[in-house]
DNA sequence: CTGAAAGCGCTTACAG
DNA sequence: CTGAAAGCGCTTACAG
């Protein structure tokens, strides 16, 4: 009550010890408990703490300790398109950030994120800066080259997603393979649909080449025959699927019998430029997605899938991230199981399979 | 090349001084483009930082200069429900949070994001510790009591969303009240419905409170049958306006002719339960949202809605709040137009408005 | 148990 | 234009 409010300047932990009449070490001690302060010391610090609403500085206290408790997610952010604010981006990418965001909160860290526009330049400066505040980095796939990540990966521990371990930094991802094999054996084997295509995404997506390569080999494989080219070549977003459908129907092309998108959004502009058309979903042609994001089962018919466990891959980028910081530990590479789901529009009846088929593939089926 | 790797330890200022041969203050120059040094020292320092791959630690810059150029963005992580990951949050959140990155980005500031669990005790002393870490918060609503804000207002510059200013906070929110005015008009006068419910959001949501009050003027107002009550106390999630409709049947209710939803997530979970009934919309109840959240459109039949400029919420609220860690600014209170969106859910057909009625309330109508 | 002091890696007046 | 030095607000051995 003596003390002026002191508004001006921020309060340190010199104010708080000289209001408690300790030295600052103590103050130290109590609010991060080390050592044992006796009890009237410990009362004396946290009353002056509460009476001046006493908050440490967090870069100050990252300086001293050498770990800044943040770690940093960084992700490309969509170019504009038809379909606005609905690019893999915001769906697909926010997932993942929530699950890294909870992992870290477990651990008392918390995430810095940051978007990269497709057209921004200097990247790798505009990251390398990012490092410069956290202790770990994740990177989202198609970001930086292999070059530019090791050179990340010198300055703090680095994580990809979707991409590939290298020497110097650790990579998680999903079991591409096993769910795009799965899905194009439902569709050809089950269905029995002798023609197929697949509606690619970015090509420079590592995921999206494996699930290429793997949709090729399997149908291929099972005698199917299959659509493939640039006139295939999506780019992971609704307008990219609808317009490929559209260009397509426009150059009188005949349309296979199923359609195997890249992901989910491309399956919902595929969709929608059918419907324009008139075509029926999946009577005259069949349609799957990848990801399972929310609105898979909202649309009509339902969307037929394979399942990322999307959250979980944030969440393991933290752990295996946090692993190296806190230790030398992190595997090298973790990949997460999938699940094939089925609903209608790849012409099953009323979501449910239609031989009796497990629809589970997490790891135990072939 | 002499150099053996040093790989040990970080990389200070202090290694590429002695690398380019001149100061630690020259090196900070011309890192910083401060002062005018010689072509020569900064060619000479440019170089030591590209060999060494050096990165300045952001803790030892903000310490120095008194900007960390990182705001933090608080939110409530909803708990777990039927939807899973499909709660207001999910959808809603993300896109303020992206539109506060992207604001953000633009002055050169990260952004962190933390999530506080319902359940999650101490959220004042959580959000304290990430107050030291940042430069100024942005708080989404329903996270601390006008004391507990104010308090933090204290240590950091604070703006808080779908709130109230106080004297020490800023506050952004949408204009609730101009949008659901000329939704319940729409349906009151335009379609002629009698009977009307408000189906609501958490209670304690200022947002939720604002749009029923609005809602029971406008709607008695206009001589319309309301119904309101706990028995339409809904979650602002889909599970909560589900299972509102599924009570409300079980007990043998008899529905209104328009539902109007707080928000979209609970409309879409109104329309699930009604479809599992066999009722349709809109011919026999009419069902309305509120945000226009991506999905919206996709629904059966597509959702009339207000929009809200989401992503303007936050790209506002970092303007708000770097006005005033920059200087002196930033508005105590900023509102934002929103828009009625008439999709079929109302009524309408074919998304064309019934009556000829601009759609538009951005401002200029009543 | 507690305090004085050094050190974390930068930036920036202040003198040359 | 450039360098030596102080200072930002903490934490933590090191002595009492």
């Amino acid at each position: 009550m003596a003390e002026p409010n002191k508004t001006k300047g921020t309060l340190t932990i010199y104010d708080v010890a000289h209001h408690a009449g300790v030295s600052i070490a103590s103050v130290s001690r109590v609010l991060n408990g080390q050592g044992s302060p006796r009890a009237e010391t410990r009362e004396r610090v946290m009353r002056a703490v509460r009476e001046l609403s006493f908050v440490p500085d967090g870069a100050a206290r990252a300086l001293s300790n050498g770990l800044k408790e943040v770690v940093a997610v960084v992700f490309r952010r969509g170019g504009e398109n038809e379909f606005q604010d609905e690019d893999e981006s915001l769906l697909f990418m926010d997932v993942i950030n929530r699950g890294v965001e909870v992992a870290a909160q477990r651990q008392g860290f918390d995430v810095l994120i940051s978007s990269v526009g497709i057209t921004d330049d200097n990247v790798a400066a505009r990251i390398a800066l990012i490092a410069g505040k956290v202790d770990g980095l994740i990177l989202h796939d198609r970001l930086l080259s292999a070059v530019a990540i090791a050179r990340l990966a010198g300055i703090v521990p680095v994580v990809t997603l979707a991409g590939s371990p290298t020497p110097s930094s650790m990579n998680v991802r999903c079991d591409n393979e096993t769910g795009m094999r799965a899905l194009v054996r439902h569709l050809v084997i089950d269905h029995g649909y002798r023609s197929v295509a697949y509606l690619s995404g970015t090509a420079d997506s590592p995921d999206n080449q494996a699930r290429a390569r793997v949709f090729e080999a399997e149908a291929t494989g099972s005698g199917a025959q299959v659509q493939v080219g640039p006139s295939w070549q999506g780019n992971y977003n609704a307008a990219g699927g609808a317009s490929v459908i559209t260009s397509l129907l426009d150059a009188g092309a005949e349309l296979p019998r199923a359609i195997v998108c890249a992901n989910d959004q491309t399956a919902l502009g595929v969709m929608h430029a059918l419907a324009r058309r008139g075509i029926k979903v999946p009577d005259e042609v069949a349609v799957t997605g990848f990801d399972d994001v929310p609105v898979a089962r909202h649309l009509h018919p339902p969307l037929t899938t394979v399942r990322q466990p999307i959250q979980e891959l944030g969440a393991t980028a933290f752990e295996v991230l946090y692993a190296r910081i806190s230790a030398a530990g992190g595997a090298p590479e973790v990949v997460l199981p999938v699940e094939l789901i089925v609903r209608q529009s790849c012409g099953c009846a009323g979501g449910a399979t239609l031989p009796r088929r497990p629809a589970s593939i997490a790891g135990h089926e072939i």
